[in-house]
DNA sequence: CTACCAAGCCTTTTT
DNA sequence: GGCTTGGTAG
């Protein structure tokens, strides 16, 4: 592989060019033809269309690895973008791992967004803005925006604030600027859309504040008004790459095309299939038309693919075509045939969550105590291990010993010492018995497994369930962390502290906790502010000075102030401005937060002054008072809120990193399953995977499909797509033929994407307990009329459909079986009694009534009866207050 | 001003 | 079913 032609790309380079060239380049040997081509086309626009699973991330990482390698940009001057901090964060590791070394000097490889704070931050005078700016999350703009509306006289119940800020977002999507905006928009909103829209960013300047929208369009609006700093940084980005372009909006493309403007080296890797942002103002247009923007692209098309057994691929690709204009790939793989897709239909919901539950302890389920053991990574003597097998003879003659050093090696972090003993032991044992080698091995351990829905409500099913039966899981882009009302509500108080100006803050915590300052005391600052024109604080200032105010709130809202004051004495960070208008220090691998603030003398640690503000303003003793089960909780998070500080230098550079990473990855030991959206599992994969809910209505949604017709459908269409390529070895879809919806019973019909599956490669099973009867094996009647349900395919007049119908409103027909195994340990057993007051995190406080083995019965205070494992509750006592 | 209750919305999907 | 909002009573 190290012949000329890894050099044929340099042909005409100069010397030191050559020179650098010569460096040894591994990373191209693991590439296939299609993936080389597109890391050594270095030069010029190159659009990579990677179809799922074809390795697009490796071919966009030995890219970068290659320019560097290459000597054609230093890390700095690659300007590299993605959509989520988690892609962010994988390339960044991959390139680390590639090359050797830790890549702190990629300054520029990170979300559009958080390049975007770095860049308006340096810039914001040129659009009104001071460089400390505060970004706004959706809930501060949509309460500004009610203002605005109130103040506009208008109902703001006819005329919801939410409504409002989706239509701006969609502007601001569309680099829309209020004078930009064309009068059919404008029009919107009760005729008042525009005018509020410009009130709006007005509001925003005078708080120092942009939107999440803002940070794009006001680096756009900078580059279209000032030539002289987009060419500065069009200079300085040598080398521009671009994931998941399918994705991108009109802001961001032409946030790009300004960026690539003068030598054109932009390398964007999409996928026309996987485009599921449309409702986010993404176009696909943009990937469609990419030859026409940059003429004479280079066009690779990545199709092999590494991820899905043939079944798999074949079910999203038969699913897929349904689509038009598309610009077509042919995925296909060399994997083995592996398992046929499973379809299964449910009576209901419930029995969904409980079938799937319990298909995920078959999985995980193996007699090797490593099963249910995760250790750290011992991969060294995981080797030695492996030899050692091979040494002992244990593995010999038998023909799945591949398949168990597959096995052992996909699994070599799980072994440490004891589990390495025993699992010698039953591999020894197996052998002169005679069984099987491989049964010693779970066939998947739980974090390999994921349920993907498409809406999150439908988690609540499988967290239910699973929390009942003990099965570990985790909800991912749930409701996030910094979303809670807790931590917004501290982080109001730091915000408050940290910038003066930030009146929406200060209103969310000047009646947080009780204060005594309700709404008339809150209008009275209000109108004091306006008057003098100023911030809300200094408003509430001058009106105590004024004692335009009284009483209990006077003298609470005195504290408060003075509080703040002190506070802010505390942090003392003042900020220095430090001369920014050299290329030289475009980036010299210093945070922007450090670049501009020079901290003072000693200065309080701001975890400890974290602490002093939430005590001092009472807010944690709010909580330690406040008896609803929730409130443990959110004392703990705000303990974690706390804890997570120490990562930071400050206070400010904190709020920013908030702002902007809105998912929060907890390392656990223990292996869990995943439960997330479609469209968070986007770029993910796991081995098995589970996609319920396919019902019409659900999953195509019915608003997509009433919004956007058959846009929306085929939007749809690519998420199913997307959702059954993420799956490796297994992939199982399911329906239900009962779903409550608002509280009520709904009957629901199979989705149309069921009928696109191909069937030749799926294979339909028999729910269980559909027919009443349920496991006694015979039952092949519902399979037997899903099979003819897809051969003709006159969809849901088969007699068996028709059967599920007419039982629907029948409920309890199904009854719950108990479950066969859990994964509990069961020394937990028995710690408590009948009686026993206990908590529980999710259903709060209750009354043990019941002990079965290790199962426990509780009538919760506010939830009901409930049965669960013991190890989920805590005696009442042991809650922390 | 707060605490409680009824009514009405709602469920896409997210940086 | 659950959450937010708005109205009313104390």
């Amino acid at each position: 592989m190290s012949s000329f032609d890894e050099f044929d790309a340099f042909e005409g380079a100069s010397l030191s060019d050559r020179a650098m060239a010569a460096r040894p380049s591994p990373y191209l040997v693991d590439l296939n033809p299609a993936q080389r081509e597109a890391v050594k086309q270095l030069d010029g626009p190159v659009l990579m269309l990677a179809g799922a699973g074809t390795g697009k991330t490796k071919a966009l990482t030995s890219r970068i690895v290659h320019l560097l390698n290459t000597g054609r940009a230093r890390p700095n001057e690659i300007l590299a973008v993605t959509f989520t901090n988690k892609a962010a964060r994988e390339m960044k590791n991959r390139v680390g791992a590639m090359l050797g070394q830790s890549i702190e000097g990629m300054p520029w490889l990170g979300t559009f967004h958080a390049i975007c704070v770095k860049l308006l931050r340096r810039h914001a005078e040129l659009v009104g803005l001071k460089s400390n700016f505060t970004i706004l999350d959706t809930d501060d703009q949509i309460r500004l925006l009610k203002q605005l509306i109130r103040a506009a006289n208008i109902d703001d119940k006819r005329w919801p604030a939410r409504h409002l800020a989706n239509l701006i977002d969609s502007w601001k999507n569309k680099a829309l600027t209020p004078a930009k905006l064309p009068a059919a928009d404008a029009g919107a909103f009760n005729n008042r859309g525009g005018e509020i829209y410009d009130q709006y960013q007005t509001r925003l300047r005078e708080l120092n504040a942009v939107d999440f929208g803002d940070l794009l369009l006001h680096v756009v609006t900078i580059f279209q008004t000032h030539p002289d700093v987009l060419a500065q940084y069009q200079r300085w980005f040598r080398y521009v790459l671009v994931d998941e372009y399918q994705d991108t909006n009109v802001a961001q493309y032409l946030w790009l095309r300004l960026l690539a403007g003068g030598h054109k080296n932009i390398c964007c890797v999409g996928d026309d299939d996987q485009s599921i942002y449309g409702w986010r103002g993404a176009e696909v247009g943009n990937i469609l038309k990419f030859e026409k923007d940059f003429p004479g692209a280079h066009v690779v098309r990545l199709e092999q693919n590494y991820r899905s057994t043939p079944h798999i691929l074949a079910a999203a690709s038969n699913v897929i075509k349904g689509n038009e204009g598309r610009l077509g790939k042919e995925l296909w793989t060399a994997a083995e045939n592996g398992e046929k897709v499973c379809l299964i239909g449910h009576w209901d919901g419930e029995e969904e969550a409980r079938s799937i539950g319990e298909k995920i302890e078959d999985l995980a389920s193996g007699s090797s105590p490593i099963a249910k053991r995760r250790e750290n990574p011992r991969s060294e003597q995981m080797m030695k291990e492996i030899e050692r097998l091979g040494e002992l003879n244990v593995l010999e003659g038998l023909n799945s010993r591949e398949q168990v050093l597959k096995r052992l090696k996909k699994h070599e972090s799980f072994l440490a010492e004891e589990s390495r003993e025993s699992l010698l032991w039953e591999l020894t044992m197996r052998q002169q018995e005679g069984r099987s080698l491989e049964a010693a091995f779970p066939r998947f351990y739980r974090d390999e497994m994921a349920i993907l829905v498409r809406a999150s409500h439908q988690m609540r099913a499988f967290e239910d369930r699973f929390l009942t039966i003990g099965l570990p899981y985790r909800v991912i882009g749930g409701p996030r962390f910094y979303e809670r009302l807790e931590i917004r509500d501290a982080m109001a108080y730091f915000r408050v502290v940290v910038s003066p100006d930030d009146d929406l803050a200060f209103e969310r915590i000047v009646n947080t906790p009780k204060r005594g300052l309700g709404n008339v005391a809150q209008q009275k600052i209000q109108v004091c502010a306006r008057a003098n024109g100023v911030s809300l604080i200094e408003g509430a200032r001058i009106l105590l000075a004024e004692k335009g105010i009284g009483g209990k709130g006077a003298k609470e809202l005195a504290i408060l102030i003075n509080s703040v004051d002190r506070w802010r004495g505390l942090s003392v960070e003042h900020q220095t401005e430090v001369p920014l208008n050299d290329d030289d220090v475009i980036d010299d691998g210093r945070t922007e937060t450090a670049m501009r603030i020079q901290p003072d003398q000693a200065n309080m640690p701001h975890t400890e002054l974290a602490e002093v503000i939430l005590d001092e303003s009472g807010y944690t003793a709010m909580w330690q008072n406040d008896k609803t089960p929730e409130a443990p909780g959110r004392l703990e998070n705000l303990k974690e809120l706390v804890k997570a500080l120490e990562n930071f230098d400050n206070l400010q550079g904190f709020l920013e990193h908030v702002s902007l990473i809105m998912d929060n990855e907890t390392d656990d030991a223990e292996p869990k399953v995943s439960i997330m959206t479609l469209h968070a599992a986007k770029g993910l994969e796991f081995p098995v995977v589970f996609l319920p809910g396919w019902e019409d209505g659900l999953f195509p949604s019915q608003r997509s499909m009433d919004e956007s017709g058959l846009k929306g459908l085929e939007e749809e269409r690519r998420l199913a797509y997307v959702g059954i390529t993420r799956a490796e070895e297994v992939c199982t879809i399911s329906f239900a033929g009962n779903r409550q919806v608002f509280g009520q019973w709904q009957s629901q019909l199979p989705s149309r994407f069921i009928d696109e599956l191909p069937e030749e490669h799926v294979e339909v099973l028999t729910a269980p307990g559909i027919y009443g009867g349920g496991y006694n094996g015979s039952s092949g009647d519902f399979g037997a009329s899903m099979q003819s349900r897809m051969q003709n395919s006159n969809t849901y007049n088969s007699p068996g459909w028709k059967r599920m119908q007419e039982r629907a409103g029948q409920r309890g027909l199904s009854q719950p079986r108990e479950t066969r195994k859990t994964v509990i340990d069961l020394e937990a057993v028995s710690s408590f009694t009948i009686g026993d007051r206990v908590f529980h995190q999710k259903f709060g406080y209750g009354e043990v009534v019941e002990i079965e083995g290790d199962k426990l019965g509780v009538e919760f205070d506010k939830a009901g009866s409930k049965k669960l494992i013991a190890k989920f509750v805590t005696a009442a006592d042991d809650v922390p207050f």
